[in-house]
DNA sequence: CCACAAATATGAGTAACATTCATATCAGCG
DNA sequence: CGCTGATATGAATGTTACTCATATTTGTGG
């Protein structure tokens, strides 16, 4: 999705004060039940005011435009993805590296269930797929993370190949769980099932663990 | 193959003189152009009409919205796609059932290069994923005749296993090709290499070939 | 408890944009 | 040539994103 750098940065002023902090949050709320309900395209400026109950100058006290704030709910998303990410792989020990590539594909469908706007904005291909780093895709980033994990906890042989391989994985597979919930609203189980598969077999292809 | 078929959708009416024929194209053309220079997000009413020398009521003549527009350019866009399609598997026969898949992705990968819009429409992802059927996505019709070239030339047995492993198959190609182009403006050639690698080795295992 | 400044909240007002419609022009046909 | 439907036009209208002058609240030092 190349959209030009036009406007939007990230936050014109940062909420310094408890109720605004409380109200910028409101307003991501808001946009996200919104996004849901009429998508992208049907979001509008006072819809979202009414929904957060908020004057519409508030929302510009803190947001450049309109897509400042559906990157800014998208950015909030990918965070606590991440986290809860982090969370899964501290908490169990995996077996085999799979486990964890498992996790990783599993967190990101509960959260298309459970995150409202989740189904809607995924990752950001909406609004901008450079949120997180200036050069490289959101899905680049999460790649990254589970390069650094496999070599980390699995001893997996760090090489380019091997990011290489995972920037490739996560792009497919978030193609995939995509058109599984494009299918059905809780994700299309047929879909789900096939995408693990394919990504599952492509990595073993790819990753290398030395002998235990 | 014919592309008469589909004209009546997003069309408030169908141009019958020549003049407004070629006037619709012109429309389409000027799309094209700018889609790919300021982005979806970027594109006037008033830009379009400029651009293809026209009054800003002359395009609300024959097109419902702006979203029509853009909606009538990616049709266009597929028919061609599937019209070169098929003159290539007209042309040459393939002596194995991988060539013509390798002819789909080729194919696929040289519009992107060549037909201005293509790269950042691509199969309507950004308008909508449902222009050649009402039912199904865009991709599954791809997958759809993709699965009647490969029974048909090839004596591949046709199952419902098959069509399911191309709606896969077409995806995640789909998903991967953008990715290529998203890295670099002809289209990241180790990208593009190991996407096809991947198609190829995951339909290994789910097309089967009778013994000839 | 009282200034006083900084932060925040407000919504009528402005600008940009999409879309309409009354009217003018053109193509084809008898 | 005159008639009819198709096409072309752009000022006018409606909708939406966004601004700004002003009011209110919060925190802080005296």
């Amino acid at each position: 999705m190349s959209t030009s750098a036009v406007t939007s940065g990230p936050l014109r002023r940062v909420p310094v004060q408890g109720r605004s902090v409380a109200r910028v949050q409101r307003m991501l709320d808001a946009c996200a039940e919104l996004v849901d309900e009429v998508g992208y395209e049907g979001l509008t400026t006072t819809l979202l005011a009414e929904r957060a109950e908020v004057a519409i100058g508030s929302v510009y006290q803190f947001f450049p435009d309109k897509r400042a704030i559906v990157q800014a709910l998208t950015l909030r998303n990918m965070e606590a993805y991440l986290e809860r990410l982090a969370a899964r792989w501290a908490d169990a020990s995996f077996d085999h590296w799979w486990d964890g590539v498992d996790a990783a594909i599993d967190e990101y469908i509960a959260m298309h269930r459970t995150v409202p706007g989740f189904r809607t904005l995924h990752f950001g291909d909406v609004v901008d797929v450079h949120l997180l780093d200036e050069e490289r895709d959101n899905n680049a980033v999460i790649a990254e993370r589970l390069a650094h994990v496999l070599v980390g906890q699995f001893g997996v042989t760090d090489e380019p190949r091997l990011r290489f391989a995972l920037e490739i994985a996560v792009e497919a597979a978030d193609a995939l769980i995509k058109l599984a919930f494009r299918r059905d609203v809780d994700g299309d189980a047929a879909v789900l099932h096939e995408s693990k598969t394919l990504i599952r077999e492509y990595l073993h292809r790819h990753v290398d663990t030395p002998p235990s």
